[in-house]
RNA sequence: GGGCGUAUGGCUCAGUUGGUUAGAGCGCAGCCUUCACACGGCUGAGGUCACAGGUUCGAGUCCUGUUACGCCCACCA
C-alpha cells in the first residue's frame, strides 16, 4: 500500500478543500437504487431565513449530520435534503426593518419602487407585489449565506434537493394538501372569535400563544347593588352577563335577575356557570365579549349575544355595538387603545363613585402572540380551521407510536394534545405567504358567498386567488356583484411546514421518489417546537395519508445554554457567529463539540470542547503521519499484544454502533475517541520498536496499525469529516464518507484485550518511576517486578518483549500476587564521557 | 394547579441491565525539548455521587419523600 503523506500535515484548508470535491463527486448525492428498506430518508428542519444562523443551529444540525453519516456508511441511500422556511411573519418584519418598508394590498405595483432602506425613519407603503418582491430579494440572499455556513460545517445534505417553503412547489402541495382536507370534510371556515395581534392583525393559533407574566390591577366596581373584580374594566361596555358560580349562595337569588352596567346603563342578566369560581376575586364575574378565552366559553355556552367594542387594530370603535348607547361616555373612548380607555373609564367610574377603593396591583398571566408585544384581543372573524379536536384520541395515539429520542419527551405530546381546546386555526390576514387556492361567488347584493367557495384545478396549482381568475369568469367579474373574489387570507406558515415530509418527497409531484423515502425514517428538531412543527405534521400525514405517521423516529435535540445556564438567545447568539467558531477551531472542532452534548439534553456552549476536538482532529494527523511512514512489512496480524489491540477494537465498533442505532451519536465519539488515545499513548509505544525492526513481529504490527488506522478514521469520519477524508486520502481510493462502516467481523481474531490492559498498566508505573525521579522518559530501568494474579501475568508475558523495549526496561520479572503492583528499579544515571 | 427533566471533584460532562479502591477532558501542580505530535507528551493532587429514609449481602445506579434549578402544559374574571 503506498502512501502519499505530507511532511507537515494541517488542518489549514480542509474546509474549503473537502466541500468543493464532494461537491464535485456528488459524494452525497441520492440514488434511487434499492428498494424503501435501503434508503435512509431524514425530515430536516427548513430554518426560518430570518436573520442570522447561531450556534444553536450548528449544535442541532450537526447531530443530524452525526447520523446521516452513519447511515450512508452502512450502505444506506441518504435522502437528506434541506429547505429554507422564508414564508411568514418573520421574514415580513425582517423585511420591513431591513428596506424601510410596510406592505398597503390597497397600493399598486410600482416596477420602479426603490425602498429607502433600514435608516428611513418611516416606513414607505408599498404595493403587495412589490412587498413580496423585497421579500424574495431578501430571503434569496440569506439563505445563500446560510448554506455557504453549513457546506463548511460539513454538513452532508444532498444541495441538489433544496426546497424553499415559498417556492412554486411547496406552494402547491401546500394548497392542494389544504384542498384535500376541504374535500374530506377536515377543513372548514367559521365566523368565530379567535385571539387576533392588534399590531399585526392577524389571527394566531393556540401554537402561537405564550403566556407572559404582567403587571395588572383588580378594580372593584359596582353593577348596581353587586360589586364585581375585574383587570379590564375598559371592556364595561362589552359586558353582555355577569355570572357566578350556581352553588353560590351569596347570588343565587340573583340568577335570572339583571343589572344595568355602570357609566352606559345597558341591562345584562345575572347567570349562573359551574366555570365561574366562588374564591376568585368577589366571587362573579362580568362576562365581556371578549376580555380572554373565558369569557368565549360563557358566552357560547350561555348563549349571550355579541358587544365588539375594539377593532382590529386594538382601538375602541368609532360606534357602539347594539344596546350600548352612542353618547358622550362612548364618545369619550372613541379611537382609544385598551390602554388609553382603562384609564378614560377609571376616572370617570371614581368620579360616579362606582369605583370602590383603589385598583389593587397584580401580576398575572396574560396571553401573547409568541412573536407579538401587546397582549392579545378576542376579536370576531371569518377563519378557516383544520379539524383536530375531534381526533384527539387518534392524534395521540400516532404519538406513541413515534419512537422518541429521547424516550422522555413523548410526554411533551401527548400534553399539549390533552389540552388543546381549539381546532387548528390556519388562516392568516397577512401578504408574504400561501395564499388559499379559493375564491367566492359575489352575489348581486354585492356580497361574498362564503358558504360556496370555487375550487381552482388541481393542475393549475399553485395559484393567487389575487391575481388568477377562476375557471368560466373574466377578470373584470373580480369584485363585482355576481362575479367573483379571492380568499384575501395566506395560511399559518405551519400549514406549509407541516408538510415538508410531503415537499422533501416531492408528493404529488415525484411518485418514485415519494414511495422511496415516505414514511421518513426520521424528524431531527427541537422541544420547542413539538407543539407545533412535530404536532401539526402528524396531524397532516394522518389526514393525507390515512392514518400514516410521517416518520417512525423522532430525535429531539436540547438547546445551547450560556455559562449561566440559561437559554442561548438569538442576540447572544449573534455575538458569538458561528462562522467565526469554525474559523478559529475548524469545523470538526466545533462538530466535536455539539457531538458532545447528549440527545435531548441541554447543553453549555464550551469553547473548551472544540479546544478539546481541535487536539483531536491534530492528533489523528500526526498519529496516521507516523503510522504511515512506517516501513511497510508484509505480514498478517499474530502477535498477542496486535490481537489485543483488534479485540479491544471489534469491542468499540459493536458498540459504537449499537449506540448510533440508537440515535446516541455522543457515547459512540466518547468512546471512539478515549479508545484513540491509548491506542496513541500505549499501543504505538509499545509496537513502534517492532514496526521498525520489520520481520513477522514487524509485519503483524504494521498489519494491525493499518487496519486500527482504518477503523479509527471511519469510527470518526461522522464526527471529523475533513480531517479523517484528508487522512483517508492519503492511503486510499474514494472517499471515507462512503467507505463501509467498520464492524466487528472485520477485526476477529481471537486476541485477549488483557493482554494490553496489563502491559498498560505496566507502563504507567514504570513512567510514573521516572516521572517521580525527575527523569526523561528514555532513562533506563534496571529491573521492573510486576505482582498480580497468575493469569494476568500470563497475558502480560505476551507483551513482555514490547514493553522492555518501550519502557528502556533491562529486566522484567513477574511474581504472583492477589494484587496488582509493580516496583521499578531505575537504572543508575550514566557516568558522564570525559 | 398538572407533567417532564436535571442535581457526580473549581468548570463541562461520562457512569449501559445495582457488584470489588467512582471515570474523562478542561483548569491546577510537577516533570520531560522522547527520532508522529510544543496547536505536544508524561505524572499527580482534587469527589460524604443535592438531602432524608427504605429495599438489598451490596446503591451514584432501584423505591418513597424533600430541596434547588430548568422546561412543557393548564379557562389566569
Amino acid at each position: 500500500m503506498s502512501a502519499n503523506v505530507p511532511e507537515k500535515p494541517s488542518l489549514d484548508g480542509l474546509e474549503e478543500r473537502w466541500s468543493a470535491r464532494w461537491e464535485e463527486a456528488g459524494t452525497y448525492r441520492f440514488e434511487r437504487v434499492g428498494p424503501r428498506s435501503e434508503v435512509f430518508s431524514v425530515d430536516t428542519p427548513p430554518p426560518t431565513v430570518s436573520g442570522s444562523l447561531h450556534v444553536g443551529h450548528v449544535f442541532s444540525y450537526t447531530h443530524t449530520d452525526l447520523v446521516a453519516r452513519f447511515q450512508r456508511m452502512r450502505g444506506k441511500q441518504v435522502y437528506y435534503p434541506i429547505g429554507w422556511d422564508d414564508n411568514g411573519l418573520p421574514t415580513e418584519r425582517r423585511v420591513q426593518n431591513y428596506y424601510g418598508v410596510r406592505c398597503d394590498p390597497s397600493l399598486h405595483y410600482d416596477p420602479d419602487l426603490v425602498p429607502p432602506g433600514s435608516a428611513a425613519k418611516q416606513q414607505v407603503p408599498v404595493s403587495r407585489p412589490n412587498f413580496v418582491a423585497l421579500c424574495h430579494a431578501l430571503t434569496a440572499e440569506d439563505e445563500q449565506a446560510f448554506e455557504r455556513l453549513f457546506r463548511r460545517l460539513g454538513l452532508s445534505v444532498d444541495w441538489s434537493t433544496t426546497y424553499t417553503t415559498i417556492g412554486a412547489d411547496a406552494q402547491r402541495i401546500s394548497q392542494l394538501g389544504f384542498l384535500r382536507l376541504l374535500e374530506e370534510g377536515h377543513a372548514y371556515q367559521r365566523v368565530a372569535p379567535t385571539l387576533w395581534d392588534v399590531d399585526f392583525q392577524t389571527a394566531v393559533a393556540q401554537a402561537e400563544l405564550e403566556d407572559r407574566e404582567t403587571d395588572g390591577a383588580y378594580h372593584r366596581i359596582r353593577f348596581d347593588d353587586i360589586e364585581i373584580e375585574t383587570t379590564r374594566p375598559e371592556l364595561i361596555p362589552a359586558c353582555v352577563a355577569l355570572v357566578a358560580h350556581p352553588d353560590d349562595a351569596r347570588f343565587r337569588p340573583r340568577f335570572g335577575t339583571t343589572v344595568r352596567t355602570p357609566l352606559f346603563g345597558v341591562e345584562v342578566p345575572v347567570l349562573a356557570h359551574p366555570l365561574a369560581e366562588p374564591d376568585k376575586g368577589s366571587g362573579i364575574a362580568m362576562i365581556c365579549t371578549f376580555g380572554d378565552v373565558t369569557d368565549v366559553v360563557w358566552w357560547r355556552e350561555l348563549g349571550l349575544p355579541v358587544r365588539s367594542m375594539l377593532g382590529r387594530d386594538g382601538r375602541v370603535l368609532a360606534t357602539p355595538p347594539d344596546g350600548v348607547p352612542d353618547g358622550e361616555a362612548w364618545q369619550a373612548l372613541a379611537g382609544a387603545t385598551a390602554k388609553q380607555a382603562r384609564a378614560r373609564i377609571v376616572e370617570r367610574l371614581r368620579e360616579g363613585g362606582e369605583m370602590i377603593g383603589e385598583p389593587r396591583p397584580i401580576r398575572h398571566p396574560v396571553k401573547f402572540f409568541e412573536k407579538g408585544d401587546r397582549p392579545l384581543e378576542i376579536v370576531t372573524s371569518r377563519q378557516w380551521f383544520i379539524n383536530v379536536l375531534e381526533h384527539k384520541d387518534d392524534l395521540k395515539a400516532q404519538g406513541q407510536r413515534l419512537r422518541w429520542h429521547p424516550p422522555f419527551m413523548v410526554a411533551r405530546y401527548e400534553n399539549w394534545v390533552d389540552g388543546l381546546n381549539s381546532d387548528w386555526l390556519v388562516s392568516r390576514q397577512r401578504f408574504f405567504g400561501v395564499p388559499f387556492p379559493l375564491w367566492y361567488q359575489v352575489g348581486d347584493d354585492g356580497e361574498p358567498r362564503f358558504d360556496s367557495p370555487i375550487v381552482p384545478d388541481h393542475d393549475s396549482l399553485p395559484i393567487d386567488p389575487s391575481t388568477d381568475v377562476p375557471p368560466g369568469y373574466t377578470d373584470e367579474q373580480r369584485d363585482r356583484p355576481g362575479g367573483f373574489t379571492a380568499d384575501p387570507d395566506v395560511m399559518d406558515t405551519w400549514a406549509t411546514s407541516s408538510l415538508t415530509p410531503q415537499i422533501a418527497g416531492r408528493w404529488s409531484l415525484d411518485d418514485e421518489l415519494f414511495s422511496m423515502v415516505f414514511p421518513f425514517d426520521v424528524r431531527p428538531q427541537g422541544h420547542d417546537i413539538i407543539r407545533t412543527w412535530l404536532f401539526s405534521t402528524v396531524v397532516r400525514s394522518y389526514h393525507l395519508h390515512r392514518g400514516a405517521l410521517p416518520w417512525t423516529d423522532a430525535a429531539i435535540s436540547g438547546w445551547i445554554l450560556d455559562p449561566d445556564r440559561k437559554k442561548m438567545s438569538k442576540s447572544k447568539g449573534n455575538v458569538v457567529t458561528p462562522i467565526k467558531l469554525l474559523e478559529q477551531y475548524g469545523s470538526d472542532a466545533v462538530r466535536y463539540w455539539a457531538a458532545s452534548g447528549r440527545p435531548g439534553t441541554d447543553t453549555a456552549f464550551d469553547e473548551n470542547q472544540m479546544r478539546n476536538g481541535r487536539r483531536l482532529a491534530i492528533k489523528v494527523l500526526n498519529a496516521s503521519k507516523f503510522v504511515l511512514f512506517l516501513p511497510r512489512t508484509e505480514g498478517d496480524a499474530s502477535h498477542p499484544v496486535d490481537l489485543a489491540l483488534l479485540a479491544g477494537l471489534a469491542r468499540l465498533v459493536d458498540d459504537a454502533t449499537a449506540a448510533f442505532d440508537g440515535y446516541d451519536y455522543a457515547r459512540p465519539l466518547e468512546r471512539t475517541e478515549a479508545f484513540f488515545w491509548s491506542f496513541c499513548d500505549d499501543y504505538l509505544e509499545l509496537v513502534k520498536n517492532r514496526a521498525y525492526g520489520g520481520g513477522e513481529g514487524g509485519g503483524s504490527a504494521i498489519a494491525t496499525l493499518e487496519a486500527a488506522l482504518s477503523t479509527f478514521l471511519r469510527l470518526l469520519a461522522p464526527f471529523l469529516p475533513f480531517v479523517t477524508e484528508e487522512v483517508w486520502s492519503w492511503w486510499q481510493e474514494g472517499s471515507v464518507h462512503r467507505a463501509p462502516w467498520p464492524t466487528a467481523a472485520e477485526l476477529a481474531g481471537g486476541g485477549d484485550p488483557a493482554v494490553l490492559e496489563v502491559a498498560g498498566e505496566v507502563l504507567r508505573a514504570v513512567r510514573k518511576a521516572k516521572s517521580e525521579a525527575k527523569l526523561s522518559q528514555r532513562a533506563a530501568v534496571d529491573t521492573v517486578v510486576v505482582h498480580d494474579t497468575p493469569a494476568r501475568l500470563a497475558a502480560l508475558r505476551a507483551a513482555e518483549a514490547d514493553l522492555r523495549e518501550a519502557g528502556s526496561v533491562a529486566d522484567l520479572r513477574t511474581e504472583e500476587a492477589e494484587a496488582f503492583s509493580v516496583d521499578v528499579t531505575l537504572a543508575p544515571p550514566p557516568v558522564p564521557s570525559t
